[in-house]
DNA sequence: ACAATATTTCAATTATAGTTGAAATGCTAT
DNA sequence: ATAGCATTTCAACTATAATTGAAATATTGT
């Protein structure tokens, strides 16, 4: 235990920062303590999956359009006016993060929203109104 | 208005769906009031931009770092280890998205974490540890 | 004015993501 | 089996984002 007071002193130490700064570093156990608070890096990278898949405006669209209803490719098509492979390749990207699922049916396949990315969805909107209605933007 | 509704028709019986699509189209006005439904495209591109700083496992660690306390870039690269340079890019993204801020402390820049980016993270950590321990990922 | 430290900027390179059109697959009805 | 429609896959290309090392800027203490 005093050992890792000491580490953190010499973290602290060797770096010299601003003294705000270091006392509250030192009160979290230094650079070690801070480290520690962190998830583990795969958390940050299941993350960036996630967001991934919502950084197209396109991609946002299209998740927007299945909050409303489940739909079949010509739908979402006539909806957003693109190619088939360009839509293709952005509803595979949503199917890839778990955010969409497709069914067969007949000649079409109906995609919907998964329920996470419903709920991520609505979180989103609500936050966005907030900080729209709050004047925290603009 | 009886306008509208031909309309709708109109759409639905060009495109040949299923009719377990057709009828919940038909019902909230075909395309049309489909796309009547959804957010004007500015509001996805601004949305992007958020999630544009988030897709980075490097920022998302950088931000979660922030989450404890204010550091200046000295700190930070303590934790995250990478060149100078590289981390300035990195941080000079967070801050445009407007999810860091930055003030001059004598010889150093100390970071922290806007009360958006702040919010959005909680809500996220909430978010991650429902779907976790409710099985609904893995 | 000068040296030392912290941080940013820049230009060149590399890596990743998105677009395009043609060809392939899969289902349905004839 | 064949034709027609819905959707996906593929390979070539274009566009955007990330990394690198060197040079520039800013602040402090001498």
């Amino acid at each position: 235990m005093s050992g890792q007071v000491r580490t953190a002193r010499k973290d602290i130490e060797s770096l010299s920062i601003p003294k705000e700064v270091a006392e509250s570093l030192f009160s979290c156990g230094g650079v070690e303590g801070l480290v520690d608070q962190l998830p583990p890096d795969g958390v940050f990278e299941q993350m960036r999956d996630w967001y991934q898949a919502c950084v197209d405006p396109v991609r946002l669209k299209i998740l927007s359009l299945l909050m409303v209803q489940p739909l079949c490719v010509c739908v979402i098509k006539a909806v957003v006016r693109m190619a088939d492979s360009r839509l293709s390749y952005h509803l595979n990207i949503l199917k890839k993060a778990g955010m969409i699922e497709g069914e067969q049916q007949g000649q079409w396949i109906i995609y919907h929203i998964t329920d996470e990315a419903r709920m991520f969805l609505e979180q989103e909107r609500n936050r966005f109104l907030r900080s729209n209605s709050s004047g925290i933007v603009k």
